[in-house]
DNA sequence: GGATGGAATTGACCGTGGTCAATATCTAAT
DNA sequence: ATTAGATATTGACCACGGTCAATTCCATCC
């Protein structure tokens, strides 16, 4: 029962302040995009201090990785609404909202690669939760007989993900960024999903 | 003839200072380490004043590249010297200096990434260097027989730097860190690069 | 309707990376 | 030697993320 009403007391003035701080951060975003994201716009947007926003998010980051986990769960939304792609090019075009999303901009994809994983058991970060479900949508579309057997769907998903990042990485470096995303993907995941049949 | 004293003008002084900057910052990291590295400290023991840091270094972080560079050059030094790897197993033994650098602190990982490729065609960082001479190696080791054939050398070698990336961001990720990198590198490139006749 | 204690909020303050107009130093031409 | 013009150096200054002791707010109990 303590637990509760620890978890109870005067939770509806901080769920509002979080809340205001949350819709001020979008509009910010709206406007300056997340580069240009500045913790004293958001808390004046918010009408808060400055101290508040740090004691709703440990830091800046947290925020970031709040809003861009809500914007990867709507892309996967539309994921997983499509249906299991049966080759590889299909795959690709499947995946690219998620790319293009990453792709978008360093500061954002910087962001995902550091939070993508855990940083620590007791709080997995919105994008982390993001990346468990991104991998439970390759695993399901990986299981299926269109592509190779022998190994388990959850390795594949474990490469589909290293090609994807490493795709994204590559396209924003001046050295390598001359070929599209689905062109340089397509490769990778061939040879990764179904090795054996072509020659070269 | 304009370029060569243009290049020439006031070198002495000015490489006298650059040299003392890099070897101040070597000092600090060796005794603060990479995370506790600061400017003010580097600046301090150089001599020199914080403006003069940045008119040799764009920003701190193309210090921190220069000298991981420097590092990773090092460890690819005893890479080229060893024996091309016949096995998964012998390559990932020859491949764990580099992953254990690369695994030794979040901060290190995260500026390997954010450099390993050319933010911009002229100016090529030290790591991003480092990677295509780690590219050449994976390729001259991946043209072997004991590798499969039905993909370009140069396929195999991206593919084993995402393997890499993903097995040591990982490592960093309280959810996925119970397995060691040896052990999370094989399945990864026993089926990258020995694809067909494993079962299961 | 006080009194009490815990939780939310505040805003002055700090650390650190990075800037820039002013200054000092160097090179080369006369 | 002098001078002009380029180059290197300086350090006060700014921007921005993050901290924390002080304060306000609020639920609860008598």
């Amino acid at each position: 029962m303590q637990t509760e009403a620890m978890t109870k007391a005067t939770q509806a003035r901080t769920l509002k302040t979080r809340a205001r701080l949350l819709e001020a951060a979008r509009q910010a975003v709206e406007e300056q995009g997340y580069p240009g994201l500045r913790t004293e716009e958001v808390v004046k947007r918010a009408g808060t201090a400055k101290g508040t926003f740090f004691a709703h998010f440990p830091d800046k980051e947290a925020l970031l990785d709040h809003l861009i986990g809500e914007d990867i769960d709507g892309i996967l939304e539309e994921m997983e609404a499509l249906p299991a792609p049966k080759t590889v090019p299909d795959l690709i075009e499947s995946l690219m909202p998620l790319v293009t999303y990453m792709a978008q901009d360093r500061d954002i994809f910087d962001v995902i690669i550091r939070r993508s994983g855990a940083a620590a058991i007791e709080e997995i970060g919105p994008i982390a939760v993001t990346f468990e479900r991104q991998f439970g949508i390759f695993i399901h579309w990986l299981s299926n007989p269109a592509f190779r057997q022998d190994v388990s769907p959850d390795l594949l998903a474990e490469g589909v993900q290293a090609f994807l990042v490493q795709a994204v990485a590559l396209n924003f470096c001046a050295l390598h960024n001359t070929i599209a995303l689905p062109d340089r993907l397509l490769p990778y995941l061939e040879a990764w999903l179904i090795p054996g049949p072509q020659s070269s």
